[in-house]
DNA sequence: CATGAATGAGTGTTCATTCAT
DNA sequence: TATGAATGAACACTCATTCAT
């Protein structure tokens, strides 16, 4: 069986460390960044607690002093992720136009496309069903967002901003073609995909001020 | 760590079964189809060659016999699943009209969503990295079939049959949505992924009617 | 820790021995064997199934094939002593007089006081609790085997072979010179105990004689 | 593997308690306290300084400030054990007769068997090995207290107190139905084994009476 | 072609013990 | 004296893989 690495695979220097003791937070921010890698990388499965420990500068029984045990790890590091990766869409409560709405979403939206944001997609869709509650509440956490956004797009419409459209009844469907990027880029890797995705992403661009803008 | 269970766990039934001798294809066909299940359960690390063995009716040893290794199973069944999943354009060259092309893209579009395309395409999201060759040779089919589908769509639009636009131009856009309803397929499972896959499903229609039928 | 070392520790032949396979059954014992040493030196939790399996001359994880997990080979073990260990009274049945009884009840009796016995004795009262399930079971069948040996000795007091006293009206009581004896061989070692184990086999005895002799 | 809790599993209060300082004999005192219930419970290896130190109400580092490691908490616990657990048979010096010999012998021996006797009676013979010079020292206090007993008796026999048998001639021997009925309560628990150790001490008791009373 | 015994490399986890504060 | 972070050595258990039958 082939082995496959966790991408870079960690620096082999053979000096032993001392004991070098750290702050509790400090030390469960390194562990949750090293199984970010590792988890990303491998999969959950496949990812192994040695690793990340050795990853984080530490031992793997060191972990269990900081964490329950490998399944703690994953959850707070998703649910660390969750946290972080909500989307910011209170910059477009106060946009003047159609034209300004769609530039803030473009850009807020692509630019969401980051490692991160990509590593807990992965995350979310291999490793998932590990986590249902996480994932209850991640899906009631974007129920709700697309409501907001929802109800933003309405008021924009009545306001007469945004031309009303199937796509306004149902605006979530806006975000089909970022997460087709984000895709992309996990199948493909960020370089190979970025092509695509800067052409996805102008097509959207033009996409939008076609159905949006009012005539 | 809490156990992963594969779905509906394989029968146990107690008779111990003599052993069978079976055509080579057909004991390989009935472990690619156990192994698809279990790896598509479970990821490639955690899916085991027993379950994978027991599940097919077999022993683990016995995989050996009609397979190299774990990877050459999970090679072998990617590669089968990417030749049958090849989706059908076929069907579209000859539409007479925008209305009955968005209808025939939309009816086998979604209808390629069926549980063996979505388990395909979380194993290549998922262990893509495991088969690079693959991934390139599915890379090189897809931008092969996308341009075969972008000089149709080219053809319609100078035979007038499609209006031009930003999506005429760019129309692997086009599958967006469908990427987006397979993912959310993916994260929530079919049952609740239903209702919001459907109105994906309407809204795309109604869009291609908007942006694609001529004036 | 000072470590405990299974009292005569295995041999470490540095030869790589070929895997050499065995019936089922023959490693079974095997190991059944070896686990009645580690376990009796050194108790459950203490003794490990890597030094069980190496004293089988196999490694650790053939253990699995053959077992389940460490318990398994635990109750495995202690419900084959049970069944070995079963007091041989029918040779009891057809006694002609007291001195008979007497004679042939303390040979056998003191001759059970084997290695294995006291095994299966200390592991009772060592680990008993792990398994209750053989212990509502041994417990059961010696309530039985009890009441057998009180009706045998009810009949020979009847039949004027035995005179009457509290230790005929509560024959289980006889045998607490024998477990008493058994404790000084788990504390002490079987050598160390030799003496006062003698004395109390004599003992017991004369005593028997007293008590039990008609007039 | 089964995990066997430590009977009444420790209270898991949520306050995080102030480091509290104490004399250093009253800490002492209160970690031996734990490790009493807990190498009781599960046995030496299986006993954790964890649980033992939380039942204690502190951390296991801390009991490296009050004992040097594991064996000698469980030296210190079994050395206090022994010295308080000598037989009371002071009082039996100046009994007027067989009757009252009896009463006080029975009285005293039975009242022994309480959960702190029979505690050490199942370390010394689960765990004796651990620690032979405890072991020898325990021996070498039980042959003298054993020796004592015996001059005791014969010199009541010669007062013509009791009356000459087997028995006062092999004294010891009339420990073992105390013994019997320890073990008895080490297999099947306090309550299980209540009936028969009432039954053995009446008939214990009767015997006694049989044997010592002088005619 | 089929099987099950055998095995080494690995995994997550626990635990006694050390050390700096 | 007290604490909690750190660590290495173990352990039970799993699994892909091999091999003899």
């Amino acid at each position: 069986m082939k082995k496959i690495d966790s991408a870079a695979s960690v620096q082999q220097t053979e000096f032993k460390k001392k004991r070098t003791r750290l702050a509790p937070e400090v030390r469960r921010e390194q562990i949750l960044e090293a199984a970010l890698v590792e988890f990303n990388a491998l999969g959950f499965t496949a990812a192994s607690l040695s690793k990340i420990a050795r990853r984080a500068g530490t031992v793997k029984s060191n972990i269990y002093v900081h964490f329950a045990d490998k399944d703690d790890v994953f959850e707070t590091l998703l649910e660390g992720l969750m946290a972080r990766s909500q989307g910011n869409w209170s910059r477009m409560q106060d946009v003047q136009n159609a034209a300004e709405f769609i530039e803030r979403f473009i850009d807020s939206a692509y630019a969401s496309l980051t490692d991160d944001t990509i590593a807990i997609a992965r995350l979310l869709i291999t490793e998932g069903h590990r986590v249902p509650h996480l994932l209850a509440k991640w899906s009631a956490a974007n129920v709700q967002a697309r409501r907001d956004r929802q109800a933003l797009v309405d008021r924009f419409v009545a306001e007469g901003k945004l031309k009303p459209s199937p796509l306004t009844e149902h605006f979530s469907f806006v975000m089909a073609p970022v997460v087709y990027s984000a895709v992309t880029q996990m199948v493909l890797g960020k370089e190979q995909a970025m092509e695509e995705v800067l052409a996805v992403k102008e097509t959207h661009r033009k996409l939008l001020a076609m159905l949006l803008r009012p005539a």
